[in-house]
RNA sequence: GGGCGAGUACCCAAGUGGACAAAGGGGGCAGACUGUAAAUCUGCUGGCGUACGCCUUCACAGGUUCGAAUCCUGUCUCGCCCA
């Protein structure tokens, strides 16, 4: 499928520059597009996952895609939505950064084959950039009297507390230079990125245009894809939880919790994901849609996007996992677990060492035991919770009237060794005794 | 630089000498219902203590008072208006 009617089905179409010719351009053969990230985090949320998928669905359309590391504009920050001056990150800590983030990069793109996506840092060319070339052929192109007028500038130009630096201001320049430097050495005409970049986007292609205006070429100059801000039905961001936001790599957010996340969105927003974050065909995403509308409680929607997102980042070993645990948790007995089971299914929930031999005293009182755990904070709430009946041992509800007698003893133990308490519905803690 | 106004708990917001750990709403947590939903209903929501209670909070620092979120002085921050 041609990349522009994918991503239009799907929602991801935002806004394009050159309409018809671009259309011709892109059906007319293999072209290379560029997505530029910033290497602010050492890692990505899913936040940032977005435009990798775009880079993705350009591959699938049979192009090739490069993924621009900003080590160089890093270095300066991009002033668009933001309402305060950056912070200058070292260079080292940049170089750390875009590491962090190639590991998220090779589980989406393919960087072998005819497309395959390779990665470049602008930072190599900006870098050898002198201040008086660059005044002289780029910034020439330059109107300020425009500059001024784009909302990232305008914002802070208006915000007498804030200002703008003249290296923000700059920003701007450096990233139309990229699509520039993009567009002479390696024939890239498309930039893809959010929408919130469509002003840098514009700047590059016009800056493409005045550099090639001299020549008889009528090559395609460039144009750019933006992708729209996609947010849940209630307006919020997507991957944000009270508890922080929804990493991609395991060693941020686990497996476990990753999956859960998605298997947790709601019934009216869960087909906008499956279009918005999954690869899977629209036929189907339908068929899983309509037997989502005839057995709700079945969540097909929720659970496809679940896997299909575990499996992306995950692998497909983690699915299985991840839906063991998730039986084991929600609706399964715990107790009828076997020991490996019960060792992979707990490996993704809190857990606590504790002295064998003090079971069945008061040291093991539930009342005693909560506030040690990540299900309390303090006595005073272990003894509200366990008067609600909230509290579950083993999967077991603690009735509310024996609850602030209970205490834990050997009888308690699952294969002579573990203990899961529970608070609420989803609150797991695993207490190991040895 | 001058004038005016504001700063209250996770957020919004009432309170303007004692009855104030501080109304109300939102959010969060828990319970019922359910689908690990949504909507709805109920409880909790500064900390600690099984009650009576104790401790720390109403921008910050001092002061007046038997007693201060509330009055006074100074400081800081934010908003609006004038230069």
């Amino acid at each position: 499928m041609q990349f522009l009617e994918e991503l239009t089905w799907r929602g991801l179409l935002h806004q394009t520059t050159g309409g018809e010719e671009l259309q011709e351009h892109l059906a007319s053969g293999s072209r290379i597009a560029y997505c530029g990230f910033d290497p602010t985090k050492d890692a990505l949320t899913i936040g940032n996952y977005m435009p990798i998928k775009m880079l993705r669905h350009w591959q699938l359309a049979g192009h090739k895609p490069i993924v621009l590391m900003g080590g160089g504009t890093g270095l300066i920050g991009d002033p668009s939505g933001k309402d305060a001056e950056r912070q200058l990150l070292s260079k080292e800590h940049v170089a750390k950064n875009i590491e962090g983030q190639l590991r998220c990069f090779s589980k989406v793109l393919d960087f072998e084959g005819e497309n395959a996506a390779v990665i470049v840092n602008n930072a190599d060319w900006l870098c050898e950039l002198g201040f008086l070339d660059m005044l002289r052929d780029v910034g020439k192109y330059f109107s300020v009297n425009t500059m001024i007028q784009k909302d990232s500038v305008k914002d802070r130009l208006n915000n007498r507390e804030q200002g703008i630096s003249y290296t923000e201001f700059s920003y701007m320049i450096l990233q139309a230079y990229d699509f520039l430097h993009l567009r002479r050495e390696m024939d890239c005409t498309i930039q893809i990125a959010g929408s919130d970049q469509y002003g840098n986007i514009v700047a590059g292609i016009d800056l493409i245009r005045r550099d090639m205006s001299g020549t008889e070429d009528d090559a395609f100059r460039g144009a750019g894809i933006t992708n729209p801000l996609v947010t849940a039905s209630d307006g919020s961001k997507i991957g944000k939880t009270e508890k922080g936001a929804i990493w991609l790599t395991e060693d941020r957010t686990s497996p476990y919790a990753f999956h859960q996340y998605w298997l947790n969105i709601p019934d009216e927003d869960a087909g906008k994901f499956l279009r918005w974050f999954t690869f899977l065909d629209q036929k189907t995403i339908e068929s899983i849609e309509q037997q989502h509308s005839e057995a709700p409680h079945q969540r097909a929607a929720q659970k496809a996007l679940a896997d299909a997102m575990t499996e992306t980042f995950h692998g497909p070993d983690n699915v299985v996992r991840c839906n063991e645990a998730a039986k084991a948790l929600f609706g399964g007995d715990v107790t009828s677990l076997d020991e490996t089971m019960l060792g992979e299914v707990f490996a993704e929930v809190p857990a606590g060492e504790f002295a064998k031999s003090s079971l069945g005293t008061d040291a093991t009182a539930l009342v005693e035991l909560l506030p040690q755990t990540e299900l309390c904070s303090s006595k005073r709430e272990a003894r509200e919770f366990l008067k609600n009946g909230s509290v579950a041992v083993n999967g077991e509800k603690i009735n509310a009237d024996v609850a602030l007698d209970r205490m834990l003893t050997s009888e308690d133990l699952l294969h002579g060794s573990t203990i899961l308490l529970r608070r609420g519905k989803k609150a797991w803690f695993a207490t190991r005794w040895s």
